[in-house]
DNA sequence: CTCTGTGCAAAAGATTTGCAAGGTG
DNA sequence: CACCTTGCAAATCTTTTGCACAGAG
């Protein structure tokens, strides 16, 4: 892995939020003033294929990279906000009920975090 | 709904496969010569926040429409097509799981369909 | 007559690409 | 020297927006 491939590495797993190319791009810029947009995407997109890192994407907003440690996202439509989640691996039950082989699944659950669904009273 | 609203869900529930909005342009265009682009994408996301259709977000191409009945995603990651499958609806397990009231959810499942799997023998 | 959707052109936003240069082995 | 990543600029692709007009109610 290159020295920026890490660097990009370690401020996403190093972040509690899930970054925008943009955000990844300026954290990088602290430590590495000549960096450029298009090699976090370069980097970004190899960090994806070779299964280090996530891409989430959204509706309306740019993608976000986050670790990849098994986990689901709790996507308020109210606010944007993700929280990541901690279900159970349903893999097997999933590979029961389809006949296939999975290889990795996203779920993504909508609904509206306490404050959102305050506002809307 | 409009006539093109109307003409553009028609087009998408009428359709076996996960349209993209250029497909559903050209097909539109079939009927409508007149249509323009940004008419599709204007239906397309009145039809999505009314919850008629829904919008499929993938790497590396763009959104595609697809019907709003509950389903779930088979997503092969050789070649891209996307199957539809009907799972049980797990959404009390999930409210159950997260304690959260849940709208809905996108589940998709990575995989290899079986051509796929093959050529990479 | 008014209001909303439409066609059109142009803009915006996100991501990718081509190329020359730089660093590393 | 050979190779691969980088910086940079420009291009590409998808989607959105502003505006004037047309059509429906």
């Amino acid at each position: 892995m290159t020295k920026n491939g890490k660097m990009i590495l370690e401020i996403i797993c190093s972040s509690e939020d899930h970054l925008t190319a943009e955000q990844i791009f300026l954290r990088a810029k602290e430590r590495s003033p000549r960096i450029v947009l298009a090699t976090i995407y370069n980097n970004l997109n190899a960090l994806v294929r070779e299964g280090h890192i996530r891409r989430i994407r959204l509706e309306g907003s740019p993608d976000r990279y986050d670790r990849n440690t098994r986990h689901d996202h709790l996507i308020c439509d109210g606010c944007g906000r993700i929280t990541d989640i901690h279900l159970d691996d349903i893999s097997q039950e999933l590979e029961k009920e389809t006949g296939v082989s999975i290889d990795s699944y996203d779920l993504n659950i909508h609904y509206l975090c306490d404050e959102c669904r305050n506002e809307n009273t």
